[in-house]
DNA sequence: AGTGCTATGCGAGTGTGGCTCATGTTAACT
DNA sequence: AGTTAACATGAGCCACACTCGCATAGCACT
């Protein structure tokens, strides 16, 4: 995939400069939202002129994508951190170990209410005529980066299971997951704790017809 | 709630008109999706002036989210339907006619790839300063509409079950059959039908916790 | 230090879309 | 026929996404 970013960034200020700009993207994500949104005010909050801003990213879509992009990163070496220091007992405790953290970072991070790894939005262009929305198709790579994670992760915890179906299961599993930690988040703002235990009860019930 | 039109259609023209514009809003929505659709292009198309269009919309959301609507009237309608021909054997049968009709709409209703029940977008509107966003809010409630009408049906399929608790977890298996359906309509355009199979394996697991 | 050359920084300006509102038109009733 | 209220209309307003041509900074070589 060509990268979210127009160009990259080479040097020190430049860096800045780009990590500024997500960071008030994400807290004014938080303050109103993805529609509200304007490129404008990121810039003026990043203190940088627009014309700059449109030289890394390529349009709003690929601000929002790029601070998707870094909060699934943060997110799985979040995970990876905590598992080094934890040895689990089943597969389950790190489906749970996993939600926990994401359900952290909803609470933690900025904007990760908002946007977590790119479901914001908003559509697929349909067999559209130009400028169709690379969007969702972010979400799906994003979503199959996790799972495929877990699935390597899940690889090293058994010895070496699973049919061709596990790849799928778990898709699958990340997609259910994501969906009801959203519903748990619009419920109660604060994460609702029963729906968060649903969930985890959801993935494990269903996952375990592909795992001992 | 407030109705999600500006004037309600007395006469016959503008009812006309109303539904028009909602069937042009549902190509266009296939044709370019969501960001791009314009409000202009839709009244033009459905033959409507835009001052006359924003006298029974409040605004681009408010059409979509009144879409959303009349597709969830359709869909309860044709289960309804279908559940006046058919006898069930067991719950198992009506999650499978629920799911089985939603990708049909999907398959045949313009426009329900993009929005279904409503679930486009877009973002809670945080603190907002002001114009807030009510679209989750509708997916919330139409979600919700969808699981108490199952619970509904569960109910005289059954006798007289059900904690308290049924009605969360069926909150969570609309929420997550939602997303995974989504999930088989975006890996294959006409809907990966082992994705599709996965989808009730996943309901038929987790309900079983909660019905006999 | 001076001279060319490329990469990067910049923000006034352009096109377009969402939405309004002053005015025209029709219906409803007396 | 006359009065009034409801409805219809589209030119125009404002704000936003995004561009483009000029300015500046960095660098290489003399």
């Amino acid at each position: 995939m060509t990268s979210t970013l127009r160009r990259r960034p080479a040097q020190r200020r430049s860096l800045e400069r780009v990590e500024r700009m997500l960071d008030e993207c994400a807290v004014l994500l938080d303050e109103v939202g993805y529609e509200a949104l304007t490129t404008k005010e990121v810039a003026r909050r990043a203190e940088v002129p627009i014309g700059t801003f449109y030289q890394f990213f390529p349009d709003k879509q690929g601000l929002v994508r790029a601070l998707a992009r870094r909060n699934l990163d943060a997110f799985l070496r979040r995970v990876t951190e905590r598992l080094s220091h934890t040895t689990l007992e089943h597969w389950t405790d790190l489906i749970d170990l996993a939600i926990d953290e994401f359900v952290a970072m909803k609470r933690t991070t900025p904007g990760f209410g908002v946007v977590d790894f790119g479901e914001v939005l908003v559509t697929p262009g349909g067999p559209a005529l130009e400028g169709t929305n690379r969007m969702l198709d972010s979400v799906l790579e994003n979503n199959a980066i996790v799972a495929d994670r877990l699935r390597t992760l899940t690889r090293e915890l058994l010895g070496a299971p699973a049919g061709e179906n596990l790849d799928r299961a778990l898709l699958v599993a990340v997609e259910a997951t994501d969906a009801v930690l959203k519903l748990a988040f619009r419920t109660d703002p604060s994460g609702d704790a029963d729906m968060i235990a649903e969930c985890k009860q959801l993935v494990h019930r269903y996952l375990s017809d592909h795992l001992p």
